[in-house]
Order: structure tokens, then C-alpha cells, then sequence
RNA sequence: GGGCGCGUAGCUCAGCUGGCGAGAGCGCUGCCCUUACAAGGCAGAGGCCCCUGGUUCGAGUCCAGGCGCGCCCA
């Protein structure tokens, strides 16, 4: 018998994601899907990963970040690409040096105290031991990564690729080494590239401070400052050459107080005269403006601090030791004592601050290797007007163009121990520097052997811009390097455009010749209820994992993706995953127990493959072309990156028309043994809808759909991992039989309301009359008639003909202008129901009277375009028969 | 100070190249435990599309200005 109900395993009723979903990935990886293979002679699709920090845990920015590249992969390997999606760690020198130093600290010990190299294998032993959980964590949401090729930046082919990209770069003179200002991190102790810092809005104060004039008795300069405590470093005052308030002074000298030095007064046309006094002081080794303002005029540099910004041995004693911040307030009030403050403002201003720990920034002057940037800025900026690269959302481009076009150059060394090694020799016998791939065994000047490695690491970043070919083993020429460079997407958040994005562009430029990809994906930030970032230190944040326990991956992966707007932020409620949640979980329940229904009447039992088109009923006709449009809208909604587009496709689909109308119109062929041929029919078509949906969904959903789509009886692959995406079939969108369900729809509407309207109980089949001179409507009723009835709980379903005369009953209009007529003798409430026609008809006369006036003015008549003007009076005709019929049934009531 | 983004139903958001009787999910109201699903079904209420001008036959959509919020850069 070819009842497969028999052969079928029982769905479990509840969908519980956790009973398969770490099993079939387990199945996955065990296969080998996820590999791609080099010598493939399909086309490729590449992407590489954003790692994450080494020791990080899984966050929803990682969710949401990595959700989106493997709702891209998948759908990418379905289409027959050979897709790579490479996975890896970044070792994040400060962050992590940070942490274990923190670890330290708990054992009251400094890095110091264990000295580099315990220093360093103690950081080792903590990334082997914490180190990959993320990775594993990614797996748990489905994350089908090439696992095999896990990398992490400080591998020994990584940390290759960076030391020949170090040398290669100073070869050409693109790599210096040089005492400027830097961004220096007192609390990190190192140096920070510009970008690293985070400049804040920050309450502070202006001091005027008076500086006696050297040769005067009682004349001043004042100069105001939002940090007293730098004075001790001024080697200057200065003006505006042209503010004729101060003329006079420009060539004097003033007594520095406190520190009791001479200082000139100079002009320069950086100064603001607005800003203050009009005199400012100069601190070249402590202020970027102040720093060149010193090279300008050859002035000396103090620098007054010790690395952690307590005040160093070059100012007073009795400052000596202080804290920067104590050292603002004993300078103020030596200043004070001395009478030279004249007064203190409340000053709003910039503070910059490190991003890795939040302490204020300090500008200092020290020796630091830096990239020279405009060479390599140039072609990174061509590629993009060239249209190599693109943005989505395309703004960025702007952004990238502005950064690229004001690029400065990159402070590359980091006085840290964890990171790559500056590969960079010192002699102490003859001082020569030696810059080098391989280590040395002693100076190639000299050939002495008491050489010194420089102490500094690089940036973490001047790893991470190698990643896209260093993954694939560059400098070597690998079989993965020529099959997978070029990538293609690159998915990340807008923060790091600057940190890597444009730095990736610039590295694959100059070391492999173009582009590392081609489109850059840049998607919003996870927040929460109140619109704030989610972050470890306001609590507020969603554990993914926990998601996945709760409401398993699937749930999670639709929740973000339906969220995901081009560009926009996605807000979460931390303190209810339901409410977060339910979308995606309620959807996999949707999908399950669809799956319950349909399964019984396929799993195991023969299909056949689908019928022609005459042997189709209508609402095949109608799910099959509306499967190829969903089809369509959600391919053409993934290639344009509009994954929220592509998962409301699904979801309207699968849920508005599968299952709200279609499982519901083909019911009874399903359960009917009596007609087989009409079963059979309708088995074909239910398996070809499901096979295309789960295939839609599988990029979002991949457990559920593959679990699902293993037990259809027609698969043509092993895993829904490996079948092919779904192509829009133009021979079976049907435009006539989409056109004949939205009427038969919209009766069917009509008829619940009027039921709703009237309380009818659930069980109470009522009798429509349907008038109409629509073809569209009495084909659809003749086609869908049995299963209308069904849905209606309509016990006759008659069209014209019938003798409706003077019957109490409700009427509806459709759009058509067909009257749908339900007797309701003995129910019927007139008054109720000349409510319901008065209501109707008022909104009806303001359409009509908007139509009517807009095909009433003749610029629209006459400029509009035809098919638009052709629209406008279908349309006012349309409305104009529904009010008549509707005013004709209002003036019969009042009669009665 | 310069640049960018956002402001649509109570909430979270769609609405891309101007033609809408402005949509979805949640929430709300009413009815229904109808044998796939109450994590569900059916029906319904709810909107000066931030404001002011402009372009256009036509503006939620384009332009200018304003107000409010957010981000980036200096």
C-alpha cells in the first residue's frame, strides 16, 4: 500500500532543537563538508573570518558577525561554489597581555617580576588552555568554517609572513624608525597607533596661568591651558603673527615658573588668537600641535614623564614621582600661591583615550617605528574608485575615502612582550642595525656577536592586515594561495574599517598584487532594550550559547538575520531572551510542525515526480509559482547582501502561503484514499514545495531544514549541505492562477469576517451566495470550491443563479466589485449590519473622491505615464462598483 | 569644528531606483484547545510616515532648512 504513514517515524510533537542539532553537526564535520578543495575546478567563494581575539568568549557581535558570513558560505556552496570560509584567532597583543598581567596582579606580581620570557610562556600557557573555546563556541551556531585551516596570528606561517612583510616594506623604504609624538598609553605602557585612540567629550577646566615677563617688574603673559601640569615641559610661548595684541612681544623671553627656565615667545600661524588669551604655551614633547610647532622653530623638547606619567627626573624635585593628575593639582596650587593663576574656567575638550583600556592618552615624544602610509594609501584609493571594492552599505565608501585621503603614518611598534618581535638587530660594538628575515648569529658589519633584538613588538594589526593571504600560507606559494586569493566578502563591523578593513586593502594591494576581496559587508552593532551596546561591564549582554541552549541555533541565526537591516543596529532584550527570541524560535516550530503534516503522506512512499501543469489543480499552480518567486526574491535578496530581506522572504512564504493556504487547501486530497491519482498528484507537489523551502531555508536554518530534508523520499544529495540551491522556474509562475487564489482568498476573508462580525460558533456552516461577473472568482470557486468550503465552514457555496431575493443576510464586497451574500436569517441584526455597510462606505466614498480627483486633473492625465493613468481608472471603476453594491444593499435594508 | 547615519503603529523595525487603499513581528481587543502547530488559527483596533518649505501630474520615498537622537573624524 502506498500509504507511507505506516513506514514513518513519528515527528516528536514540541520541535526540540536540541534532540538533533549537535548531531547533525557532528555528521558534517565528520564528512568533510566544510573543506574546500584547491585543485576544485569549480568557481570559488572566499571568505576569510574577522578573527577574534585568542582568549575572547563568544559574544552576540560574534554571533551576529559570523551568522551573517554562514548564511553566505552555505548559500554559496548550494549554488555549486567552491566555498572557502577560513577560520582563525588573533592574538591581540595588548588585550591579552593585559589580561594575564591582570592575573598577575591578583598574585601581587608584574610582568617585571617574571621577566620576559617566563612572561611570555606564561601568556602561551593561558591561550593553550582558553584559547580556540571561541572557536568551538562558533561551531555550536553552525558555523561551517573549513576548521582545517584554523589560524592563528601567531603561527609560525603567519609570523613568517609578517616578518617578510616587516623587511620587505623597510627595503623599500616604506618602514622608518624616527622620534615623533605618539600616542602613549601610560597604564599599557606602550605606544598606540592613532586609531587606537578613543577621543571622549570630557569636563574639564582652562587655566590662565601668568608667566612673569623676563626684564619687566610686573608684566605677565597669560596663556591658557587645559593641563597645567605639562608647564613643566613648555619651551615656549607663542602667538599669532598677525594678532597685533601681542606684537610686541614676539622675541621676548618669559620666566617659566616653577621651573625657572627662560622660554622665548615666538609666533606661529597655528596659534588661535580666539582661543583664550590669544598666547598659548608650547609643549613639544607632550602635544601633537605643539610638537611641530617645536620643529618649526627648533625648539627643545622636555619630556617630564616616566612611562606610567608620573613626572620624571627633568621637572622640579618636589614634583618628581607625582602622578600626572596629583601633579596638575600641585602645580595649580604652587601657581596660586605664587599669585600667577590669574583664573580657572569650566572648559569642555577632547580627551583621547586608549581603546584596549580606557586610560587617558598621553602625547609623548619617543622612539618608535612607524609605516609610511601615502604609497600604500594611493592604490587602495584607486581600487575603490575604481569599483574593486564596495561598501555595503555603500556610505562607507565615503568614509574610507576621507580616512585613505588623510592617512597618517602608522605607528607600528608596541612596548610590549606578547606579539610579534621586531625583526630588527642592534650591535653594541659598532652600533650598526640589522634588519633581517632570518635571526642572526652575530653582526654582519663587524662580526661581533653582541647583538641585541630590538625589545618592541609590532601592533597586533600589522598582523591582521596580512590575514587574507597569510592564511593561505603566504609567502609561500601554496596550492591554497592561488585557488582561494582572491577572496570575495568581507563581513565585519564598521568600527574596524579603519583598524583592518583599509589596512587588508593596502597589504593585498602591495604584497599580492589586488584586492583581497571584493565586497566589504559592514553590519550594525547588537543592543540592547534601551539602545545601549552590549558590553561585559554594563551586563547587559546576550550569551549566545545560552540562546542556543534555550532555543537552539536555528532560532538564534533567524532571530539576527530577520533583524539584520542593511546597515542597521539590531536591538535585543537582555533581560528576555523570549521576547528576543520567539521570532526564530516560533518560526522553527512553524517549520516542524508543517514538516509533521506533510511527512506522514511523503516519507516512504512513493512520489512521483510532478505532474504537468493540466493535472494540476489550482493551488498547485498557485504554491509552485509562488515557490519560484519566494525563489527568486530570496536569491536576488542574498546576492544584493539583504539578509533581512531574504529572511522575511522565507518567512512569508513558508508561513503566509505554505502553510496558512496551501497545507490547508490540499488536505483532503492528502487524506483522500479514494481518489489515488488526485493524491498522488497532490504528494508531488507537496514534495517539490517543501524540497524548495527547506533549501531557502537551509543558509538560515541549517539544522532544522537538513534534519527535515533527510527525510524527504525524492532527495537527490546525502545532506542538504550538498544540494543545489533552488532556481525561479518562469515556466511556473502562473499569473492566472496567482490571480484566481487572491480572489478566492479575499471571498474567503470576506466570509470570516462577516463570521467574526456575527459570532458564528466554530461548528455553524453557513451558505454564500457569490455574484460577480468576474471570470477570475466563479473559476476560482469551480477549482478550489471543496477546500474553500472547508476553510470557510460553508455548507453551500453557490454563485449567481441562486434566488437571493428578499433574504435577511451580510453582504461584502471584494475589490472585483463581487458581492459575496450570507444569509443569516434569525441572526442577522440589521442595525449591526447597516453599521457595518455605513462604515465601509464612508471609507469607499474617500477613495473614490481621492481617485476621481486625480484622474480629474489633466497635468496627471496628460504627464503621468500610461500605464499609470490605465491603473488610476481600473482602479476608480473597481471602487465605483464596490460602492454601488454596497449603497444598492444599504438602501435594501432601509426598506426593510 | 568637519563628516555620516537615523527619526514610519504602544515597542522593534521593513518600505531599495518617487505611482500605497503605508507593511511585518511583538503587544492590544474579540472569537476558537477545528485531529501539523495555543510557540497555534481566524477576525479586528491602532499611523499629521519628526517639523517647515521646495521639486514633481504625483513625495514616507528626491532637494533645502530646522528640531531631536546616535556614530565617526579633528
Amino acid at each position: 500500500m502506498g500509504n507511507g504513514k505506516a513506514k514513518a517515524k513519528e515527528l516528536a510533537s514540541r520541535f526540540d532543537p536540541r534532540s538533533f542539532e549537535a548531531a547533525t553537526y557532528k555528521r558534517w564535520t565528520e564528512r568533510g563538508y566544510f573543506s574546500a578543495d584547491p585543485h576544485s575546478d569549480r568557481e570559488t567563494y572566499v571568505i576569510v573570518m574577522p578573527p577574534p581575539n585568542v582568549t575572547a568568549e563568544l559574544h552576540m557581535g560574534h554571533g551576529l558577525n559570523n551568522t551573517i558570513q554562514d548564511v553566505l558560505i552555505r548559500w554559496r556552496r548550494m549554488q555549486g561554489r567552491e566555498a572557502l570560509w577560513v577560520p582563525g584567532t588573533d592574538h591581540a597583543g595588548i588585550a591579552t597581555q593585559n589580561v594575564v598581567e591582570r592575573q598577575l596582579a591578583a598574585e601581587g606580581k608584574t610582568r617585571w617580576d617574571l621577566g620576559r620570557v617566563a612572561f611570555v610562556e606564561r601568556v602561551w600557557k593561558w591561550v593553550n588552555e582558553t584559547g580556540g573555546t571561541i572557536l568551538e563556541q562558533l561551531k555550536a551556531i553552525g558555523s561551517s568554517a573549513d576548521w582545517s585551516r584554523t589560524c592563528f596570528t601567531l603561527d609560525p606561517g603567519p609570523s613568517k609572513a609578517v616578518r617578510e612583510v616587516f623587511v620587505s616594506l623597510y627595503e623599500k623604504g616604506l618602514i622608518y624608525r624616527g622620534n615623533y609624538i605618539v600616542n602613549w598609553c601610560p597604564r599599557c605602557a606602550t605606544a598606540l597607533a592613532n586609531e587606537e585612540v578613543e577621543h571622549k567629550e570630557t569636563e574639564g577646566a582652562l587655566y590662565y596661568q601668568r608667566y612673569p615677563i623676563v626684564g619687566e617688574e610686573t608684566a605677565f603673559v597669560v596663556v591658557a591651558t587645559t593641563r597645567p601640569e605639562t608647564m613643566l615641559g613648555d619651551t615656549a610661548v607663542a602667538v599669532h603673527p598677525q594678532d597685533h595684541r601681542h606684537q610686541g612681544l614676539v622675541g621676548r623671553n618669559v620666566l617659566l615658573p616653577l621651573a625657572e627656565r627662560e622660554i622665548p615667545v615666538i609666533a606661529d600661524e597655528f596659534v588661535d588668537p580666539e582661543f583664550g588669551t590669544g598666547i598659548v604655551k608650547v609643549t613639544p614633547a607632550h602635544d601633537p600641535n605643539d610638537f611641530e610647532i617645536g620643529q618649526r622653530h627648533g625648539l627643545q623638547q622636555v619630556d617630564i614623564f616616566n612611562s606610567d606619567a608620573t613626572l620624571s627626573d627633568a621637572v622640579p624635585k618636589q614634583f618628581r614621582g607625582m602622578d600626572r593628575f596629583a601633579a596638575r593639582e600641585a602645580v595649580v596650587e604652587a601657581l596660586k600661591q605664587r599669585g600667577l593663576l590669574e583664573k580657572v574656567e569650566r572648559h569642555l575638550h577632547s580627551v583621547g583615550h586608549c581603546y584596549r583600556c580606557g586610560a587617558a592618552v598621553e602625547p609623548r615624544v619617543s622612539e618608535q617605528w612607524f609605516v609610511h602610509m601615502k604609497p600604500l594609501a594611493e592604490p587602495a584609493l584607486e581600487a575603490y574608485r575604481k569599483g574593486e571594492v564596495r561598501f555595503i552599505p555603500e556610505h562607507w565608501g565615503g568614509v574610507y575615502e576621507h580616512w585613505l585621503e588623510n592617512v597618517r603614518d602608522w605607528c607600528i611598534s608596541r612596548q610590549l612582550w606578547w606579539g610579534h618581535r621586531i625583526p630588527v638587530w642592534y650591535c653594541r660594538s659598532c652600533s650598526a642595525m640589522h634588519v633581517l628575515r632570518e635571526d642572526p648569529e652575530g653582526c654582519s658589519e663587524c662580526g661581533s656577536e653582541d647583538i641585541e633584538q630590538d625589545p618592541d613588538v609590532l601592533d597586533t594589526w600589522f598582523s591582521s592586515w596580512l590575514w587574507p593571504f597569510n592564511t593561505l600560507g603566504w609567502p609561500d606559494e601554496t596550492e591554497g594561495l592561488k585557488a582561494f586569493y582572491p577572496g570575495h566578502t568581507l563581513t565585519t563591523a564598521p568600527e574596524i574599517l579603519f583598524f583592518w578593513v583599509a589596512r587588508m586593502i593596502m597589504a593585498g594591494l602591495e604584497f599580492m598584487g589586488g584586492v583581497p576581496f571584493n565586497d566589504v559587508y559592514l553590519h550594525g552593532t547588537v543592543r540592547d532594550h534601551l539602545g545601549r551596546r552590549m558590553s561585559k561591564s554594563l551586563g547587559n549582554g546576550i550569551d549566545p550559547l545560552e540562546v542556543v541552549r534555550i532555543f537552539g541555533a536555528d532560532a538564534l541565526r533567524f532571530t539576527l538575520m530577520n533583524g539584520v537591516g542593511i546597515g542597521a543596529d539590531l536591538q535585543l532584550n537582555c533581560e528576555d531572551l523570549e521576547e528576543s527570541f520567539h521570532v526564530g524560535r516560533n518560526f522553527g516550530n512553524k517549520i516542524w510542525n508543517a514538516a509533521r503534516l506533510a511527512l506522514p503522506h511523503l516519507e516512504g512512499a512513493e512520489v512521483s515526480e510532478l505532474p504537468p501543469r493540466e493535472k494540476l489543480e489550482l493551488s498547485d499552480r498557485w504554491i509552485l509559482s509562488r515557490a519560484s518567486r519566494a525563489t527568486r526574491e530570496v536569491t536576488d535578496s542574498l546576492e544584493r547582501f539583504r539578509l533581512h530581506e531574504a529572511a522575511a522572504g522565507v518567512y512569508r512564504f513558508f508561513w503566509s502561503e505554505l502553510c496558512d493556504w496551501y497545507l490547508e487547501l490540499v488536505k483532503p486530497r492528502l487524506y483522500d484514499e479514494a481518489n489515488r491519482e488526485a493524491r498522488d498528484v497532490a504528494r508531488a507537489v507537496l514534495h517539490d514545495v517543501l524540497d524548495i523551502s527547506l533549501r531557502l531555508l537551509h543558509p538560515l536554518m541549517p539544522f532544522i531544514s537538513e534534519e527535515l530534508w533527510l527525510r524527504l523520499p525524492r532527495r537527490d544529495a546525502v545532506s542538504l549541505m550538498l544540494a543545489a540551491w533552488p532556481e525561479p522556474a518562469p515556466d511556473r509562475e502562473d499569473p492566472e492562477a496567482e490571480a484566481q487564489m487572491a480572489i478566492l482568498q479575499e471571498m474567503l476573508s470576506a466570509v470570516r469576517n462577516i463570521r467574526s462580525e456575527y459570532g458564528l460558533a466554530h461548528g455553524q456552516e453557513i451558505e454564500v451566495q457569490v455574484r460577480s461577473a468576474d471570470v477570475a472568482l466563479r473559476r476560482a470557486i469551480e477549482a478550489e470550491g471543496e477546500p474553500a468550503r472547508k476553510l470557510g465552514r460553508i455548507a453551500r457555496l453557490s454563485f449567481d443563479g441562486e434566488a437571493r431575493g428578499a433574504r435577511a443576510g451580510a453582504t461584502a464586497v471584494l475589490t472585483s466589485g463581487a458581492e459575496v451574500f450570507v444569509p443569516l436569517e434569525g441572526l442577522i441584526d440589521v442595525e449591526r449590519e447597516c453599521e457595518r455597510l455605513d462604515k465601509q462606505i464612508k471609507q469607499l466614498d474617500a477613495l473614490v473622491e481621492r481617485a476621481e480627483r486625480r484622474l480629474a486633473s489633466e497635468d496627471f492625465v496628460r504627464k503621468a505615464p500610461e500605464h499609470v493613468v490605465e491603473q488610476a481608472r481600473t482602479k476608480l471603476q473597481g471602487l465605483r462598483e464596490q460602492l454601488d453594491t454596497l449603497s444598492e444593499k444599504r438602501r435594501a435594508l432601509e426598506v426593510d
